[in-house]
DNA sequence: AAATTTAACTTGACATACAATATTATAACA
DNA sequence: TGTTATAATATTGTATGTCAAGTTAAATTT
């Protein structure tokens, strides 16, 4: 089991850490209002029975995404809900069958939206790209290899032609954070092969925005998202 | 890096954070390949002449970003691009106006999609509440009053009726952020008065989504948030 | 009562020490 | 020589103390 011995596996929160979210819990569900003042660092280690070092390190955090505000000499404040500087989906719970649903629904108005634009904005090298990674996936599944990470590139090069770099950067902020768990087109790579209708749906997408149709081009992708997530079980858009 | 320790100077962030700015912008270019090792904090310390407290907070914002791991023991090391672990709008030039643009785009396609979904998913408060925002942005325009507040909880209350969190959540994270920017409705906040059409834009809306019409809901929405640009002088999903 | 001064408190930053853990060099051994 | 056990070293995590800078509130003075 040499990979047991890989770093950075089995790591254990710290203490800071775990500070940080309980804090946090209890900022979420405003036990204290906006503008009043925060427990001061010496009351936090105190209660805490950990270091001034400690709750330094969690209060960084919580400054750092906008929950508290602090000026040397004062105590820290809790910030006005609305100056929150950071999107997070850390927090979230995975059982909870109807919440992915919502992950889904989520992608696919991002990704229906930037395959529209991507149809009108696409440079030259789009369809190629996208065309190379349409055979690496067909090759994939023919030689019965994993070909999620030919699909993922797949779907990264259409935001990448839409040509915001707000939904570009946002979608591989989703990717890199959830797109295990919204793996709409996990039958690409499970052992029973692809099933024919999802290639053919990838074909459909990339012949519309090759042929910068951008109405086909959003209605080809949420077809295919629409299907990947009943595929899973999980009905979106309220699409019986 | 004796300059940057000017505490004689208003508005000066802390050592961390400016520590931390360079380093992100550093990591940013890729100068170290994912998975090679950090330097240590006391070589930073001895880089930046600051102490290790401060290099500490600044690297521990970078891992609470997930642009770095780190173990007790060992090094830090670069993180693979892909384990993001925030999204965030900080680092952005308001001066571009391109960029402006790409801002009112993403957020009318989310807004799009939220007033389509509120259509078939809205309760039975939701369109009392949007009637409320429209007599108070009414009246505030009568009363040569600012209606911005109304107006973002309008808004607001779409994302809400639209039943997803993760839209809803991220529309206030986007709005705390950026609202003041991607101001798209600033014609209900001058003194020179609503311009009709504004009022009527926000009518046919509520209309729409009371009415339980999906589609002409996001055409509405979607027309709004164009003209609200163009009143702006942007021009967004290159439509003329 | 109002203004000013003083004292206490709070965060920002520094220095040091030690614990826990990982890495590397060394020594021992086959 | 090559492998393994062991010691030395390096690095992060945590604790403690100190001082500086700035704010707040009480005390004092006018």
């Amino acid at each position: 089991m040499e990979f047991l011995k890989k770093p950075h596996l089995k790591r254990v929160p710290k203490l800071s850490e775990q500070v940080a979210e309980i804090l946090a819990s209890e900022l979420e569900r405003a036990s204290i209002q906006p503008g009043e003042a925060f427990p001061s660092e010496a009351e936090l280690s105190e209660r805490f029975e950990v270091s001034r070092t400690v709750i330094r390190e969690a209060l960084a955090r919580l400054k750092y995404d906008g929950l508290l505000e602090s000026r040397q000499g004062s105590k820290s404040i809790v910030a006005q809900p609305g100056s929150q500087r950071a999107f997070r989906l850390d927090r979230l719970e995975v059982t909870d069958l109807a919440k992915i649903g919502y992950l889904y629904e989520f992608r696919a108005i991002l990704e229906s939206a930037a395959a529209a634009l991507a149809a009108k904005r696409r440079s030259q090298e789009n369809p190629e790209n996208l065309r190379k990674h349409l055979e690496t996936m067909e090759q994939a599944v023919k030689d019965h290899l994993d070909a999620t990470a030919a699909n993922v590139d797949f779907h990264m090069e259409i935001v990448e032609a839409s040509g915001n770099p707000f939904l570009k950067d946002f979608m591989h902020f989703f990717r890199g954070k959830i797109w295990d768990l919204v793996q709409a087109d996990r039958d690409c790579s499970n052992h029973q092969g692809l099933p024919p209708e999802v290639q053919q749906e990838h074909v459909t997408i990339f012949k519309a925005i090759s042929a910068e149709d951008s109405d086909i081009a959003r209605e080809a992708i949420l077809t295919h998202l629409i299907n990947a997530a009943r595929r899973s079980g999980i009905t979106i858009f309220n699409s019986e």
